[in-house]
DNA sequence: CAGTGGTCTAGACCACATG
DNA sequence: ATGTGGTCTAGACCACTGG
């Protein structure tokens, strides 16, 4: 009665509100800690689709309780397993099932609407911020623009089912789009803005892929821990003739995402 | 004599080791939290070189001591540190200070060796196992083989300075390769091999490389805690004639290294 | 306001590695 | 035998969120 809903979950505030924790006995002293038997006991209800994505956990005072442990080795488990992208916290709202996009694959190379083939997930996209500034060296050498000439940052976030699983900034020198606001407010497309400023081919030169860990804007934004591992991404691309046009720079949890080359 | 090698760091069993976390007061209620502070505060000693790779932290209770907080919160810290790949935990040991090789760049269909361009460091090859043994079917699948067909099965660990940085388990079908320990056993290079069978020319079909956590296994091996994140590749060669001749499978600890397509 | 997660303390016992 | 990191307990206060 209490817990069969579909999807996101129910809020039963007066009694338990997940049942899969009752009852549970673990051995200290065994071959495995404590918590990593409730690191395991939690990570198997969430596989198994007991605790179905976007569900919340029961309070991590009632958690501990149920399960004959101190909040302290219960928090162990669930830092961990919020590291891996399995569930989320929200100070003051509670602690939640990710849900984990079954991983989605990128290839290279490829538009990012074409990557996601096929996997039935609504895909969405958010634009953060869009400006006109002086570009920092770092930018200016990317781009091979003279240090302060102007571009065009914009800082982007892409959903699948609602949930952010990719931040990104990217950066156009100004001059080659004149009307880049106009020509990407239509539909949120970069691919839009570069057709309509003459630019039908592009390449993309280099792809860096390396690995970070989410700082607090990240986190936020991906709705992560802070401090949970990530993808950092890092690529540049030009027109036909070889001039940068693009840099992009994203992240994505580490859990959400493989690449194919 | 005991503990005075060059580089690691200078070990005064009796006093205070390090004499850099003297003094230090961390502010309680702060915007950040004290663990988070700590954390900086090793951090910084790390990347300023105050403590060098390989040298050795005062141990946890000293330290705590020193710092005026609990070890709890003091581990807070350094279980991030050790997640992020700066410090590694050895039981009954001590915490270290990781080489981190300033991360590699490893760029796509190339050979090991030819990635660690000018680094100036250390590469070194251990075979851990080397068996022939009938394909599961996950592995036949990959090599498109029939089941039970016998392989090869090779697992390595790469070593940069004497710390290791990858491991690799390749698996090749055996029936190519009739004399592979032997010609392996010479100089542990697979391109050798290959050139001793007649495999001159082969080409990487794909590469995959997606996120996970250290296992307990892997976590030993490449001198990581356990549920720290890395990098997993996994790629497929094949020969000239499209014939999948190798299937490889490795793990990289996710500050190591930065791949490059 | 009540409930949540985030932080922190002061102890304790254990398994392990080293000398 | 000693010192190390790994685990665990029983409390506590805080900041945040929501109704």
């Amino acid at each position: 009665m209490n817990q069969d809903t579909k999807i996101p979950a129910p809020h039963e505030r007066s009694g338990n509100r997940l049942l899969a924790f009752d009852g549970l006995v673990f051995r200290p002293r065994s071959d495995t800690p404590i918590w990593q038997q409730i690191y395991d006991h939690i990570f198997n209800l969430i596989e198994s689709g007991c605790l179905p994505p976007g569900s919340q956990l029961p309070g991590e005072t009632h958690l501990a309780e149920k399960l004959a442990v101190t909040r302290i080795t219960l928090r162990r488990a669930l830092l961990q397993l919020q590291h891996e992208g399995h569930l989320t916290a929200r100070k003051g709202v509670g602690i939640f099932v990710r849900n984990l996009p079954s991983t989605f694959t990128v290839r290279d190379g490829q538009r990012f609407l074409d990557n996601f083939e096929a996997h039935g997930q609504e895909i969405g996209t958010q634009t953060l911020l869009i400006l006109r500034e002086p570009a920092e060296p770092a930018v200016a050498e990317r781009l091979r623009l003279a240090p302060d000439t102007t571009i065009i940052r914009l800082c982007r976030i892409r959903t699948s089912d609602k949930q952010p699983v990719y931040v990104n900034t990217k950066v156009f020198p100004a001059h080659l789009f004149p009307d880049f606001e106009q020509s990407y407010g239509v539909c949120q497309s970069v691919t839009d803005v570069f057709r309509a400023h003459g630019v039908e081919n592009y390449r993309r030169v280099e792809t860096r892929i390396s690995g970070g860990f989410a700082s607090p804007d990240e986190a936020e934004i991906l709705r992560l821990t802070p401090g949970t591992p990530v993808f950092r991404i890092n690529a540049v691309n030009e027109d036909r003739n070889g001039v940068p046009i693009e840099w992009t720079r994203g992240s994505w949890p580490l859990t959400s995402v493989e690449f194919v080359f």
